[in-house]
RNA sequence: GCGCGGGUAGCUUAGUCGGCUGGAGCACCCGGCUGAUAACCGGGAGGUCGCAGGUUCGAGUCCUGCCUCGCGCACCA
């Protein structure tokens, strides 16, 4: 170990790119996770990005809480290995190839090719890599990208396949329908995000209609929006709680205007609440009960033939169904199975035949009715209503303006349709959801019982496949004669049972794999592939083994790197990935996935709105990378406030970050190394010296902040832990402890005294770029190697020592007594060079250790200590709230009043004496606090103390001819020292200085001595009288004075 | 509509078990200090602690309702 090199002023972006080459040359990453092949694993998985889009701040935010709790992972003894990953398939990928290409629709994308197509996704997911590698690069995110798992390579593919088999297995994944917004114009089906792109206002005719009941003289009313809807009618759902009434219409209404209607005798049944607001008619109320008495009663299909009843014994009667309000429309649920998705679930739930009415292409089918067949189904509306009011079935129609999904390409309204899916039973293992959920620790506690949790009760089944071509492609062959289904666990499994002459291509994607026949195990016939691709999600909720290429690869691999430890993303991922790797976990390991999340709060501009690119208020991380530096950057994400909370991202703040903690941290650690390397302080070989109280401490505080520094990361307050950090650099070493010491290091002699200043100051520096090394990987390396010889990022995580509390507490007196001091000066307009002869501290605990600090940062000749309180102050007596209010409870304010009135010196006789009382109350010792307050016409303050204590101080404010020449000595030396300053002269120069003055007090031979000592003056004048050069006035004097390098 | 989390000085925020005059930082003004860096210190100004009730001797803190912002879920039959 040698002594420290001198530094340069603070470059941020020039350090940290130096040491950007520096740790890729010494392969630095790559060794911190080596050196630590002993250590016990600590389990990190990196949630895979897409790189077709470009990065942004939020994935700083993101990557810098994923690195830092790696880095410190590894520094505390973890072996912490972080692979990369990249999510690849899915629909925002085929989203942009379609738009480029002009490809509106399934058919136009098949006509185009899917070959040709998928090269152009797998082309167009690499788009931003190089942009991500540079990010992840520049703000030192340690994790390995050139070994990353991708979610498009075979051998990922293959392990997804495999869980899937899992499931299959496990009779955990079946076929059905799921009701999706559908375009029938570009035939596919859109995400909730896409169909949030589309929103539009129609507004459009709504309607009333009667359906009427077989085993009595009456029809219900129900309402619908989407009148193609109800060829499809199979249900009517009621609530069982709701109250319906049954009325009988006795008069024709007035003024009734467009279609439907009713006659005088006709009977209706609706809501109780809505009945004023459907019916026009005038009507009788026959009876009233409640809807579980209309379960079950059948009415006549409005379209007889259009759905075959098939073995259903409940199609076409009425069903309860408790989500049934009566916030609009009739109280009754019109329900068409196949085109909405509670009438899907009710229908399934209850039996109702799923049959659709509607084909592909969103055109009646042959069969529904003679004048709708074959017709596009939103063109049929008005057809319908006329068909119906024809036949007596419209009671009204009302125009009704809402929101409305459009397809975002074409315009056209979207139709929830029920497309074939396959689904994985995710309701079937609940119990264990939830089971596992409870075993995770989340932060904040509040997304894992609240938000997920609430998630998972209401788990539905997991729609995981897509209509799509750009994903891994769903391994489920069906047979074509005897429907046997079949999925495929492994690439092997595919080859064996390929049909003789059948391609199997390494490439496992479409199209290629859509021709792979193969051989049904039941009946030898063919199987062909079902035709979809699976859900991205499910690609990366199995990140966890796939990235391994579990079971076939590496063996062990998986085993030692399951669970997880630690997973980290933002707060939208909770039903995405959060969800996706415990569903993954679930049903195919039976076990939990990871056993710490962190979920980031949202990313906000300045303002508080959402960053999104259409507002333009994206923040490049650039902009601060190349000005304030990754490491201001990272530590003012971390400081600005709980990861899980949402962060306002204000530009500024880094630069007060910059400015505050990194500029102030160098310009210690300058302050050491020069005076280090000038001395050639070694701190293993240099002698220890002499701690002063100052060392003693500063060397507290820092366990101290050891000690809360841990405690709060493992406690997940990251922001507490360095706000700590800054606080105690900030204010405990630069603006006291360097200030204190400055002169210590001006020796120059090899002092004891400089000797322990430099080896606390090392001690300190080196033990500070530990614990924010984590936050702050540049600096703090720098300055580690720079003390230490070494990277931080292979020192070890700092431990606590006992350390000295009573030393911390004396400390902040002396810092409050030196402020006081600065405030008593300030009150009696006495300048702070002006140095007062004497100094009291009345009644304050022993601290002589720290007179020397505070009687220069008084700038009093002696500090000493009054025990005769009456001196200076009396003693005055304050009721203590906490204790009387428990007490006294409502008579408080009666007591309070007795303190007020009462005399603090007789009031404490008689608590002396034990006879206190007042408003009936006995109060004792405990009830009060003592504090004492100066007598008027002192130039004293008094202050309380953490433990409630009160202390003064005075100060003597009289001048004496020796204090007046000190002051004047102070006053000429700053200024000489400012001219010196200006001039630019180094440190070490002497100079040559004459000085006037005119009505100055008398300046004494030693002051005269000092002044020139202080300025280093090798010839130097005091004249009295009128001079030259630079002037200024103090007190009535007037001081000229000249000065210049001398040779 | 339901759930979760916010709302404290112009801005960013702390505030523990309900208890002394609601603290800091940035910005602003005045003063001081400085061979101390984009520094430091003192003072000033700046507060309806979102609003309204309630509990309590006492509420930023607990309860109820409301307003508002963000997020999520549901609904839009």
């Amino acid at each position: 170990m040698a002594s420290p090199e001198t530094t340069m002023e603070l470059d941020s972006v020039g350090l940290e790119n130096g040491l950007l080459e520096t740790w890729s040359s010494e392969k630095l990453f790559e060794q911190s996770v080596k050196n630590r092949t002993d250590g016990e694993p600590f389990i990190f998985l990196e949630g895979p990005p897409t790189a077709n889009g470009k990065p942004g701040i939020h994935h700083v935010v993101a990557r810098t809480f994923k690195d830092m709790v790696c880095r410190w992972k590894t520094m505390e003894g973890y072996f912490v290995e972080r692979k990369g990953g990249w999510d690849t398939h899915g629909l925002p990928v085929e989203i942009e190839v379609q738009k480029r290409l002009n490809l509106m629709s399934n058919p136009a994308i098949e006509e185009f090719g899917i070959e040709e197509f998928n090269k152009e996704c797998r082309k167009s997911v690499w788009t931003y890599e190089a942009a991500w590698r540079e990010m992840t690069e520049r703000m030192a995110y340690w994790c390995d990208m050139d070994n990353p798992y991708v979610t498009l390579h075979d051998t990922y593919i293959e392990s997804c396949w495999w869980a899937l088999k899992k499931m299959f297995e496990k009779g955990l994944l079946y076929r059905g329908y799921k009701v999706l917004p559908y375009c029938p114009q570009t035939g596919t089906s859109y995400s909730s995000h896409e169909v949030a792109l589309g929103y539009k206002e129609v507004n459009e005719a709504s309607v009333y209609v009667k359906f009427k009941l077989e085993d009595t003289n009456a029809s219900i009313l129900a309402w619908t929006t989407t009148p193609w809807t109800l060829p499809g009618n199979v249900g009517l759902a009621v609530g069982p709680e709701v109250e319906y009434v049954r009325v009988r219409v006795t008069a024709e209404p007035e003024g009734w205007e467009g279609h439907g209607g009713a006659v005088v005798g006709e009977e209706l049944i609706l809501a109780k609440d809505l009945f004023k607001e459907v019916i026009r008619h005038h009507c009788d109320e026959i009876e009233s009960f409640p809807g579980s008495d209309l379960i079950g009663r059948a009415y006549t299909p409005l379209f007889p033939g259009a759905v075959d009843r098939a073995d259903s014994t409940t199609a076409w009667t009425v069903i309860g169904a408790d989500w049934v309000t009566t916030t609009d429309g009739t109280g009754v649920v019109h329900t068409a199975v196949m085109y909405g998705e509670d009438d899907y679930n009710l229908g399934m739930e209850v039996g109702l035949p799923a049959q659709h009415t509607v084909d592909m292409q969103g055109a009646f089918l042959a069969g529904t009715h003679p004048q709708l067949d074959g017709k596009y189904v939103k063109d049929c509306d008005q057809t319908v209503i006329e068909l119906l009011d024809t036949q007596g079935l419209l009671y009204r129609e009302k125009m009704y303006s809402h929101d409305y999904p459009h397809c975002w390409r074409t315009g056209h309204p979207l139709l929830y349709y029920a497309m074939d899916s396959w689904f994985v039973r995710m309701t079937a293992v609940k119990e264990m959801l939830l089971e596992f959920n409870s075993q995770v620790e989340w932060a904040p506690d509040w997304v894992g019982e609240g938000r997920f949790g609430e998630w998972l009760r209401n788990v539905k089944d997991w729609a995981i496949s897509r209509e799509r071509y750009w994903g891994t492609p769903l391994p489920v062959w069906i047979c074509n004669s005897c429907d046997h289904q079949h999925c495929i666990g492994s690439r092997a499994e595919m080859k064996e049972m390929a049909k003789e002459g059948s391609p199997v291509s390494d490439d496992p994607h479409r199209p290629y794999v859509d021709e792979t026949i193969l051989v049904c195990p039941k009946c030898d016939d063919d199987m062909i592939r079902e035709p979809f691709v699976m859900d991205c999600w499910f690609d990366s909720g199995c990140a966890s083994f796939a990235q391994w290429h579990h079971p076939f690869g590496e063996e062990g691999k998986f085993e030692n790197n399951f669970p997880i430890d630690y997973i980290c993303e933002g707060v939208d991922q909770t039903r995405g990935w959060f969800y996706t790797l415990l569903a993954v976990s679930t049903t195919v390991f039976e076990s939990i996935c990871y056993k710490r999340c962190l979920s980031l709060g949202l990313i906000l501009d300045a303002e508080g709105k959402k960053m999104s690119k259409s507002k333009g208020n994206i923040v490049d991380p650039w902009d601060h990378f190349n000005r304030e530096g990754a490491d201001a950057t990272r530590w003012y994400m971390v400081t600005a406030g709980a990861p899980w909370n949402p962060m306002k991202f204000d530009p500024n703040g880094v630069r007060e970050t910059y400015g505050k903690m990194f500029l102030t941290l160098w310009n210690v650690h300058r302050f050491h190394a020069d005076y280090a390397a000038l001395d050639g302080f070694d701190p293993e070989t240099s002698e220890k010296g002499v701690n002063t109280p100052l060392d003693n401490w500063v060397l507290a505080r820092l366990n101290q902040v050891i000690a809360e520094t841990h405690q709060q990361f493992e406690e997940w307050d990251f922001h507490k832990a360095c706000r700590g950090i800054e606080n105690f650099v900030v204010n405990d070493v630069s603006n006291w402890y360097v200030r204190r010491s400055r002169r210590r290091l001006w020796d120059e002699a090899d002092s004891a005294d400089k000797l322990a200043c430099q080896h606390t100051l090392h001690t300190v520096l080196v033990t500070v770029s530990r614990l924010m090394a984590p936050v702050a990987p540049f600096m703090s390396d720098k300055i580690h190697r720079n003390l230490e010889g070494f990277s931080v990022h292979l020192a070890d995580w700092p431990v606590a020592k006992e350390f000295d509390k009573d030393i911390i507490q004396t400390m902040e007196l002396v810092r409050e007594l030196a402020e006081t001091g600065r405030k008593i000066r300030v009150d009696n307009d006495r300048r702070q060079r002006l140095p007062c002869g004497e100094g009291w501290i009345v009644a304050g605990p022993e601290i002589s250790d720290f007179h020397e600090i505070l009687a220069s940062e008084l700038n009093v000749e002696t500090i000493s200590l009054e025990s005769d309180l009456n001196r200076f102050q009396v003693e005055v007596v304050h009721p203590n709230r906490r204790t009387l209010g428990a007490k006294c409870r409502q008579n408080l304010p009666a007591v309070l009043e007795g303190f007020a009135n009462g005399d603090s010196e007789s009031m404490l006789a008689a608590i002396d004496a034990g006879n206190l009382v007042i408003a009936g109350f006995d109060i004792t010792k405990d009830d009060i606090e003592v504090r004492r307050e100066e007598r008027p016409g002192f130039a004293a303050q008094t202050i309380q103390t953490a433990n409630g204590d009160s202390v003064s101080l005075v100060l003597d404010m009289t001048d004496t001819p020796e204090l007046l020449s000190k002051g004047l000595a102070r006053d000429i030396t700053r200024r000489i020292q400012a001219a010196r300053k200006n001039l630019d002269l180094p440190i070490e120069e002497n100079i040559d200085l004459e000085v006037w003055m005119i009505d100055a007090p008398e300046l004494f031979e030693s002051d005269i001595k000092w002044i020139i000592g202080e300025t280093r003056a090798l010839n130097a004048e005091f004249i009295k009288g009128q001079g030259e050069g630079e002037s200024f006035e103090v007190d009535g004097a007037t001081i000229w004075y000249t000065l210049s390098a001398s040779n």
